[in-house]
DNA sequence: TTGTATGCGTTATCAC
DNA sequence: GTGATAACGCATACAA
């Protein structure tokens, strides 16, 4: 059995309160008693059960990373930030994936309510769930989402501006000489993936280009998606001089069923994907990419999570932080 | 503020004792009082506080997934299967991310002697350190291994079987021809290195053959090793004919570094290497890897862990899983 | 079947 | 500076 607060105020001849001072350093306490007590602790290995800390403070000193997916080496990243950030602040991280399942996010939500974890920050994911919007709208949840959107109501957010990141691309391409530029997007009724779209647009709007509708395709988020939306633009009459791969996954799927058609990157078509990942650095030509700033998105998120939790903060903030366009081979024209 | 059983308590006119048995399906509570208690906390989104459950019950349904380091997609494969797993039981999972540091391995085990969580499972690493070994000692620390080894004390565990991987690796290239192979491992104070090795030497010795030292080389375990290893290797006046490469991220350096020096995979070189990711699969060419079973390794290192919680096992077991080896192009001999 | 009482290990509020 | 003592929210042994 773990030795317990009790056991070393027996030891030390002094009350409970006392060791809970002393262990706490909290004033009160003689120098000469703290220092008796701290030498039992010591001695005996004494770690304090954080479950009894927490139900006595209100405090667990635990929050909960609620990831849409595993799957993306983004998703990985951004999550590795926070449990860094955390460490340091002596957070510890729950870990939990909902697969895109509102069930399971639901569940996951009563994490907060139960009080087992402190906050909770959502990565990813389509529009927020009734369920999180009734959350976070008692003031004792502490909710941070990262690349997720909310219609009605303002949560404290740490955001990809995809739009502009798309522009971006555009833009590179457009400057390489290319003009019949597919787009792989998500289903548009995802607000982040109907954001993207936006900048697709606008790129052409601003060059006072006109958009084809047919060069947008709207697909999963996986890597088959990518594969297949080939194949079917292969087997429409339209054919694309550039691609730009919204999401890191149809991005691998995309390139997976060029090279497969036996065509070659940059020279049959040129690529602009998604996530700086060693893979998309990799691989062979290596990829033009929007790089998704997962480290700000994983410090910041979980800064504006502890502020919340301190009550450092009461209005919703949101930062908005803007993906780099890395260049590579995969989109540099041969005739330029 | 959250309502509690004490609350439900009081509306249903009944005592906490007849509250927490209808909630958590003990016998002993009249069908009628049950469902009027269940009504109650439906209404009411009663959540029970699980810091108060887990303090009473000395139970917390968590576990703690102590990573040695989150670069490697397989050890991120392997987190996945085991939040999979315990999700299915009702326990949630604690990150841990130690970057091979042992300072902080000893700080979140107290995570397990704080009984914050009710198990851990570690996931590579060196040699366990004195600080697990003291723990595991302790008959209350629930503890499995998964790829990582023990000198004196038998763990829990759940193993690759190196050993064996690569020398299906090295058959399989004499099968192809090949006899000058150099061998890309860790440092082999480490043990599982060592095994690796191991199945290296194995290899050769059934097939009637000399080990040549000097193919075998020791490097980090980062991208950076591996691709520093083909240099110096170039830098020599050994000139292997294939390479295996016993780790995730030294696969990747060294076919980097390869593609890089302007040589082909296989003409030049022949490759085998480890991991079966995304990034292995989709790299042209395609690598012939060894594939850890990661799939497995995270389910029964929970499985163990759950039995151990539940005591329904006393004495560590040990599963040994085989890696799978994947033949792809890169070690097919076009003179085969 | 139901209620009472106690304990889990800590923090916090009082007195002294 | 120190010590009782009451919470925190729940589970459980035992009594009724």
């Amino acid at each position: 059995m773990q030795i317990t607060l009790k056991d070393i105020a027996r030891i030390a001849g002094v009350a409970e309160s006392t060791v809970s001072r002393a262990l706490n350093n909290k004033e009160g306490v003689g120098e000469e008693t703290r220092l008796k007590i701290l030498k039992i602790a010591e001695e005996n290995n004494y770690r304090p059960n954080q479950l009894a800390r927490g139900l006595a403070a209100k405090k667990t000193n635990m929050i909960a990373a609620v990831l849409s997916e595993m799957e993306s080496p983004g998703n990985i990243e951004i999550v590795k930030n926070i449990e860094e950030a955390a460490e340091d602040e002596n957070y510890q991280l729950i870990l939990c994936n909902t697969k895109n399942d509102l069930e399971k996010e639901k569940s996951y939500l009563s994490l907060l309510e139960s009080n087992q974890v402190d906050g909770a920050v959502f990565i990813g994911g389509g529009l927020v769930s009734s369920h999180l919007l009734r959350a976070s709208f008692s003031e004792e949840n502490d909710i941070v989402l990262v690349n997720r959107l909310s219609e009605e109501h303002f949560f404290t957010s740490v955001l990809t501006d995809y739009s502009s990141g798309i522009y971006n691309a555009v833009n590179h391409l457009f400057e390489q000489g290319y003009r019949k530029i597919s787009f792989i997007c998500g289903k548009r009724d995802n607000m982040i993936e109907e954001e993207k779209a936006s900048g697709y647009y606008r790129a052409f709007q601003d060059a006072g280009l006109e958009v084809k509708e047919e060069y947008i395709f709207e697909t999963e988020s996986s890597r088959k998606a990518g594969y297949d939306a080939f194949l079917e633009i292969m087997n429409s009459d339209l054919m694309p001089e550039a691609f730009i791969s919204s999401r890191e996954l149809t991005t691998i799927g995309l390139v997976e069923a060029i090279k497969m058609g036996g065509y070659f990157i940059p020279d049959d078509f040129a690529v602009v994907g998604y996530g700086d990942n060693l893979l998309t650095s990799i691989i062979e030509p290596p990829l033009t990419v929007l790089s998704e700033p997962a480290k700000d998105l994983g410090k910041k998120s979980f800064e504006f999570l502890i502020k919340l939790i301190n009550e450092e903060v009461k209005e919703p903030k949101i930062e908005v932080l803007t993906p780099e366009l890395i260049i590579r081979e995969s989109s540099i024209s041969k005739y330029n």
